[in-house]
DNA sequence: GTGATTATTTAACATTTGTAAAAGGATTGG
DNA sequence: CCAATCCTTTTACAAATGTTAAATAATCAC
């Protein structure tokens, strides 16, 4: 989507890029979350404790944005973990510069709306995978979805992600090795 | 949210408000869905065909917005149906209006995004829901968000919400009655 | 490199949920 | 009111997934 001049020029003053080592906790529950973030490179995973378990609910590759979103919106501590899993170049906005990069400038308003449509069509998906297929057909959706996953995030995270315990994720790679 | 007058004349001009007799189908899939409806009172159901077996992906009651909302943002044909349940009252503006709309008056662009967060929230909801609790629990829960839901809603639709068969909710609700 | 730690797989068994078919109940149109 | 239809429950059995524990495999810190 194109943007005038002036917008790129206060986002660029808004925004703060740096190098992010893996292992890092970009976001602790129970804080609120002041930021989003956009991944320029790397893998993060969002998670949250369920029954004293980690579940992540989300994983973010380049070009996507991760975030402790139910915070981010609400302004209330959130619930959510984030991680880089991977060294990551990350670029992150807080909340305060984007009302006010929204008020100033109208068009990037329409941007943001975008960009939430994005990921709430992306979350429908992901909802409609977990209603109606099986645990093995959502792991080969994912493995289609991103061919490089197996190399960059571990397995029990992407079991986590997709619903199903370590085991059953191991079961089901066991029958694709046949 | 507080509207200048201004706003709320426009959204008032471009609003088309009307009585809907219950099993109206409001929307077909494969056509592009030009609205989102808002509903002042009754009940509705959007659901989708997967395997020729109807799938209830959303319910929506008074105060909420229901919409094939994949086609409505993307202007792609929908995947999803929409059906009235009960005799309602509909609001619904059309896309090209809403365009209109937020070019015009810019602080109804901030409303449309607090209005699809809110929906995004409510869908990250269920799909934690779904994540990571039991059928049982589920029901549990939608019988707390909806207490009169089974008034309301037949038990058909409910399973489907609860993305289970009717077998399965008709066992969960024999339990519940000892 | 080596021992310790962490990640993944395998096994045996339990539980949950699905499938198909039949039997009751409720609702609706004439 | 009755027959037809639709909705809900029940039953018996099958399939999918979870739980726990142990066995391998891979990785990390020293």
């Amino acid at each position: 989507m194109p943007l005038s001049t002036e917008s790129l020029q206060a986002i660029n003053q808004i925004a703060w890029r740096r190098h992010i080592p893996k292992r890092t906790i970009l976001q602790r529950a129970s804080e609120v979350c002041p930021y989003f973030h956009f991944i320029e490179k790397g893998v993060g995973r969002v998670y949250y404790y369920h029954n004293e378990q980690e579940i992540t609910a989300w994983l973010g590759f380049e070009g996507q944005i991760i975030s402790a979103i139910d915070s981010f919106f609400t302004g209330k501590p959130t619930d959510y973990w984030i991680e880089i899993l991977e060294d990551a170049q990350i670029c992150s906005i807080s909340n305060a510069d984007i009302d006010w990069l929204f008020t100033h400038f109208p068009e990037t308003e329409r941007l943001g709306r975008l960009m939430i449509t994005e990921n709430y069509l992306r979350l429908d998906e992901r909802m409609k995978l977990f209603a109606f297929h099986t645990a093995e057909q959502r792991y080969e959706i994912l493995l289609r979805q991103f061919p490089d996953i197996l190399q960059r995030v571990s397995l029990r995270y992407i079991a986590s992600y997709l619903g199903i315990t370590q085991v059953t994720l191991s079961r089901i790679r066991a029958e694709f090795r046949q």
